[in-house]
DNA sequence: CGGGGTTGACCTCAGGATGAGAACAAGCTA
DNA sequence: TAGCTTGTTCTCATCCTGAGGTCAACCCCG
């Protein structure tokens, strides 16, 4: 039998049925805290919980059904721009039996990282969905505390190797608007002047625009010179995150 | 309806069906190179081509299916200690609609580590796998070939930032083979001196048994002293791989 | 049995990166 | 205008790194 007549012939029922998810860690910055899109369960199971965004796999790639339920559940729509400029990667997949009560649900978790959007609009899927600081997120439904914990995790260490912080900010920033990132991420603040240094050494990391901003900050202070994100995907030397207390073995 | 009434009501048929494999990526170390284990296909498709082992998910969590397989695979029973030494990763999900032939097969790739294994066993499961050079791997089925490039990333990646050189050898290892593992999986001499400092000088990397081999080197040389992997799951600092021209971006 | 070659362990030294602190001028709010 | 904040640039001591050398232990070969 060659391959074309076994394909005819294929029984795809043969398998134990499995439901594939998508659920998304989106992460953004708004007033210098690190927040995360949750939506609150309408239906059950664990109706009334708060959950991350998600839903089934359709005909599509893993990727792309990702940023279809993220533009679902923020209202945004694809070729208005700003979906284009968020950064989408996958996380990892979970799968324990009984993660879902339903049936056997396995999940590709995605992480998301997004300069600051709007409230995700009312009258639309999203009216369910909303920023909240990641640090009051609480109890999540099905595992996906977990889920948050990994994504939160990732995402603090790659900021330490590759250019990912630029994904927060707008497309020209400030350095301080860069720092602020990593303040807001790693939680803890950053000495202004290495920070500074650093930054402008690492090659590719960002380039300038010859441009200073219009207005200095809220406070004070000299107007900063503006930005934009380089071509290199990863940091050389890397922004090692200060080493807390040698004991995180 | 509270959520049991909605349960004892659920019908998981409504779900598009998709399968669920895991596939894994097993490294190993023989003669100084790195090795990848992978089987010669009986059945369609993709008959007689070589591809990574792998199989469908039963009953169990993703962990448990990919120890399994790994098992059948190698011939390795669970208990007889080799097995416990090894480590298992996740590695990603691959998902793309028509990377099966057969149905939509969602698939989590593992990555496992393990000191140099025996030949799998002639008259098992395992009699199609065999370990080869991960260079001469050639063109595999499915999108394994990208599987398998993605895990050597991985792999190479966490050299740098965790102890798991440590899973590549025996529960007793001298320097200068740890050495040797870095050279296998990052395809590049290190300088001798160096690395013993630096491996030293991390804490929690490597404690000293106390003990040295028995024997030197086939080549000569004072017998080495020997370790065992210490209680650290990050190394901090890291130890860098010699950056690539700067040109890695 | 002695010698040449190899190896593990250690040391030195120059160059670069890092952390902490300070200087200074530009720009905000009161 | 006064006082304070902030962006940018320096300095300096410290640490880490890469490259190389030293020395004695040990193997194999002749």
């Amino acid at each position: 039998m060659d391959e074309r007549t076994f394909l005819e012939g294929y029984d795809p029922a043969g398998f134990p049925a499995v439901a594939v998810t998508v659920d998304i860690v989106a992460l953004t910055i708004r007033d210098g805290r690190l927040h995360v899109l949750l939506v609150e369960r309408g239906g059950h199971p664990f109706a009334g919980w708060r959950a991350l965004p998600g839903g089934f796999v359709q005909d599509e790639t893993l990727d792309a059904a990702a940023l279809r339920e993220l533009a679902e559940e923020t209202g945004l729509r694809p070729g208005e721009g700003v979906l284009d400029r968020v950064h989408l990667e996958q996380l990892r997949s979970y799968g324990d039996p009984g993660r879902d009560p339903r049936m056997r649900v396995v999940s590709v978790a995605y992480l998301a990282f997004a300069p600051s959007l709007p409230d995700p609009r009312a009258g639309t899927d999203a009216a369910g969905a909303f920023w909240v600081p990641v640090d009051e997120a609480g109890e999540l439904a099905f595992d996906h505390a977990a889920i948050l914990a990994d994504g939160l995790d990732r995402a603090r260490a790659k900021l330490e190797y590759t250019p990912l912080a630029t994904a927060f900010v707008g497309p020209e920033f400030t350095i301080a608007e860069l720092r602020a990132v990593y303040a807001a991420v790693w939680g803890e603040e950053l000495h202004a002047g290495n920070f500074h240094r650093k930054v402008l050494s690492v090659p590719g990391f960002v380039e300038s625009t010859g441009e200073t901003a219009p207005r200095a900050g809220e406070r004070g202070g000299p107007k900063p010179r503006l930005y934009r994100a380089g071509d290199a995907r990863l940091l050389h030397p890397a922004l090692l995150r200060p080493a807390g207390e040698d004991g995180i073995r």
